[in-house]
DNA sequence: GAGTGGCG
DNA sequence: CCGC
């Protein structure tokens, strides 16, 4: 595992190929059951340039009339969010060092000329638990700041299987996509990547 | 309550 | 690629 100079936790490699490959394969699942629509931006309506959808209990969603939040459900179709893969609760046990599971995951697909603005995860109610981000397929250049915009940016590169955690006072830092590297990992046959971040949005209930 | 875009 |  290593930390980066502004604390934000990179663990290179930490999904083998056949771990890879069998994540991909309960994230197909996630597609058919939910497929990935064009998410836009709030008031201009301007599409982003990934492609999204979910699993578990919440899904983030955005489009021009309601802005970012989470629902649970799917915005075209309707219907619940497939359920979060054993496999990605696992993974988040393994690393996020918070006693409660996620309640969302976000699938971010990038075509090889996709991109992802440097932006603040702050739609959850919950900054006590991590972000934890998946990555899978071609490789690409992830930036990360620092709580406010203007703090200066690392950027690194980051390959199919690397796990990144932002957690404690990195839960807030800026990130984004700046580049996705073409040709870079046979996993999705060189087209595109896919990114997958587990959220907790809701404080655990006293229980 | 806007914003994870776009440009030099 | 990174700062604005």
């Amino acid at each position: 595992m290593l930390v980066l100079p502004n604390g934000v936790r990179h663990f290179p490699g930490f999904l083998d190929s056949d771990e890879q490959e069998a994540l991909l394969a309960d994230i197909r699942a996630v597609v058919t059951a939910a497929p990935l629509y064009v998410p836009t931006m709030p008031k201009t309506g301007k599409p982003m340039s990934v492609r999204m959808t979910n699993c578990g209990p919440l899904g983030w969603v955005t489009d021009k009339e309601r802005g970012y939040r989470y629902q649970d459900t799917h915005p075209e179709i309707g219907n619940p969010w497939p359920p979060m893969p054993e496999r990605l609760l696992a993974l988040w046990e393994a690393v996020a060092e918070y006693p409660h599971p996620p309640e969302a995951c976000l699938v971010n697909y990038y075509t090889d000329t996709a991109k992802m603005g440097l932006h603040q995860d702050r739609d959850e109610k919950d900054f006590a638990a991590p972000v934890v981000s998946v990555s899978l397929g071609n490789a690409c250049l992830f930036r990360v700041g620092g709580t406010s915009r203007s703090a200066k940016t690392v950027s690194f590169r980051l390959e199919s299987g690397d796990v990144v955690v932002l957690g404690g006072e990195e839960r807030l830092c800026y990130h984004g996509v700046d580049r996705i590297y073409p040709d870079t990992s046979p996993l999705l046959r060189n087209s595109g990547r896919i990114n997958l971040t587990l959220r907790r949005v809701n404080p655990p209930t006293a229980s």
